[in-house]
DNA sequence: GCCGTTTTCGGCCCGACTGTTTTCAGTCG
């Protein structure tokens, strides 16, 4: 029982509970819980085992006792009680947009409805148009959104893939000391959607791996098993696929497994690739035997190629730009010098700017820009204009007590929905930073947000535009945006458009960020960081932009605050 | 359902939008 286990669970009573028309503060308090323990350092299951859990923070008797009941037996009579009349499969339903507990009860209730199938059945039989509060506008997008959803589904976020498959390739690799694994597929090519695990071993005897493959605790199903291969299927339901290679085709079955198939396609047609194909996962050559290739250094150099690094491996042109000696010199996480949208208990965040500075000088930036929220944003604490210059007071003394780094003046200016900006212009004059973001009216028709965004970027005071789409990669669909237009306008301005790095979001992603670096729009890499840990994750926002191909040159962040600043 | 403890009960985040209405319910951040 992992902590994310408890979390999940946690999540399911507030949401089964807010189904039912639960009084509001009795589900925030399993929603808190379930905070409190996705941010828990030690292991949940050791604090049970030691009858512990309400030191947790906001866990008292009763949430304990039933934390303590799912733990030690891996059920829940509280959960199963509550679920004998709110079956778990209406969860599905809260994840469509504009759909919230009240109508997923309401559906449940009047017609019957307990699965996404159902209900879009229930749609395009026009049996939702009797009850109150749903139109023909909502009955429209519950039909799409069943879709999205279901697509969702069939391919999780990197965020979710990526540390899965660590666990998978750790396990294993506890179980074959000395051999080489590697994590590939488009986990490796840190694809922002993942359909399932790719791991591959490189070891002489194909038997073993898969034995002990077969064997992992994570592992509760081989679906399928052949010579050198075989299907797993985790505990939770993703599909996982190890594939064994000799050592002296290593290289080869990097790039083999790696992908993605169409990068392989266009490699393989190469004319120095003639007669070779792919066996199962194996590039053998036109005898059939596999080809020699210690590294992946050494298999592109076959092809007459530099090796091409897995981010671009998409065939977006990365085999031409290598047969002609182009490709990109691409951003790596050494350029960034600064992180100019990072949070602080000024609004939403969760640590003071002190210790958020002191995290982001570890992590070996010179400065950052505090951007907390602007005061639209209610429930994120947005700051009054007496806190705006409170904070600066504050900035100033922790700028006092820090050496070699410096914290600059921001906000994450709200974009209103009416396409003004959340203060006024002499307010905005005085920040050093200021990045402007959508945090509401998402579902305005498209000329209406683009107005919106394009009013922001053409203000003199706005300096970027934070998470221009706005969507949400396991909830929520990008903004209609015209991001040509809007692309068209950031460079024009000088305006730099977000690729917010954190991995919810990825946003822009990696095709916007090459439009945008090919129109000359400045882009800045930010993590957005609400707590000291998610600075980590300027990886996944590097990994972005290098998969749309940007440069170092092309991110206002790799420079010095000096440079930034004028 | 949790928390504080000068409170063992009464607070705990609310304002605005959208699509449905015909005066507002439900969703969202």
């Amino acid at each position: 029982m992992t902590n994310d286990d408890v979390v999940r669970f946690l999540e399911a009573i507030a949401n089964t509970l807010e189904i039912k028309g639960e009084r509001p503060y009795r589900i925030r308090a399993y929603r808190e819980a379930a905070r409190q323990v996705d941010a828990l350092e030690e292991d949940v299951a050791a604090l049970a085992a030691e009858r512990r859990l309400t030191t947790i923070p906001r866990v008292g008797a009763s949430l304990a006792a039933r934390m303590q009941e799912l733990i030690d037996t891996g059920k829940s009579s509280f959960l199963s009680d509550l679920q004998r009349d709110t079956p778990a499969t209406l969860l599905d339903l809260l994840e469509l947009p504009g759909f919230g507990p009240r109508r997923v009860a309401a559906v449940h209730r009047e017609l019957g409805v307990t699965t996404l199938n159902e209900l879009a059945e229930a749609a395009a039989a026009g049996r939702l148009r009797g009850l109150r509060a749903i139109g023909p506008r909502l009955e429209q997008s519950i039909m799409r959104g069943v879709e999205v959803v279901k697509e969702r589904r069939r391919r999780m976020p990197l965020l979710f893939a990526r540390p899965l498959a660590e666990v998978l390739r750790a396990e294993l690799a506890a179980a074959l000391p000395g051999r080489p694994i590697a994590v590939v597929g488009s986990v490796r090519r840190m694809a922002e959607r993942v359909g399932d695990i790719d791991l591959l071993v490189g070891a002489p005897d194909a038997a073993t791996v898969l034995d002990a493959f077969a064997a992992l605790s994570d592992i509760t199903a081989l679906d399928e098993r052949g010579a050198t291969t075989a299907v797993g299927a985790t505990r939770n339901g993703t599909s996982c696929h190890v594939v064994v290679a000799s050592p002296s085709s290593w290289g080869a079955a990097l790039v083999a497994t790696t992908g993605s198939h169409a990068h392989l396609r266009r490699l393989l047609a190469l004319p120095r690739a003639a007669g070779w194909h792919l066996d199962g996962d194996i590039i053998v050559d036109e005898r059939g035997q596999p080809v020699a290739a210690p590294t992946e250094a050494a298999f592109y150099r076959l092809l007459g190629l530099p090796e091409i690094p897995p981010v671009l491996r998409e065939d977006r042109g990365e085999i031409e730009a290598a047969l002609s000696g182009t490709l990109p010199d691409l951003i790596s996480i050494a350029d960034i010098h600064g992180d100019l949208h990072v949070h602080s208990r000024w609004s939403d965040g969760r640590h003071s700017i002190a210790a958020m500075a002191r995290a982001a000088q570890q992590r070996g930036l010179s400065y950052m820009v505090l951007a907390d929220h602007s005061r639209s944003s209610v429930i994120a604490g947005g700051l009054s204009v007496a806190e705006v210059a409170a904070q600066r007071e504050e900035i100033a003394a922790v700028n006092a007590e820090l050496d070699g780094f410096r914290v600059l003046a921001g906000i994450e200016l709200d974009i209103k929905p009416d396409g003004s900006l959340d203060y006024d212009d002499e307010l905005l004059a005085t920040f050093d930073f200021v990045t402007a973001s959508v945090h509401s009216g998402f579902g305005q028709r498209a000329e209406r947000i683009t107005d919106r965004v394009l009013a922001a970027i053409r203000s003199p005071h706005v300096d970027a535009i934070g998470h221009p789409t706005g969507r949400l990669l396991s909830r929520r669909e990008p903004l209609a945006l015209d991001m040509d237009a809007v692309i068209e306008a950031a460079a024009e301005t000088g305006t730099a458009l977000e690729i917010n790095a954190n991995p919810d979001r990825l946003d822009l992603n990696d095709e916007y960020a090459r439009q945008a670096a090919e129109a000359g729009a400045p882009l800045a890499i930010n993590t957005d960081a609400h707590a000291l840990e998610h600075l980590a994750f300027l990886e996944y926002g590097i990994a972005t932009a290098q998969r749309g191909w940007v440069r170092p040159q092309d991110v206002l962040n790799t420079r010095l605050p000096e440079a930034l600043l004028l």
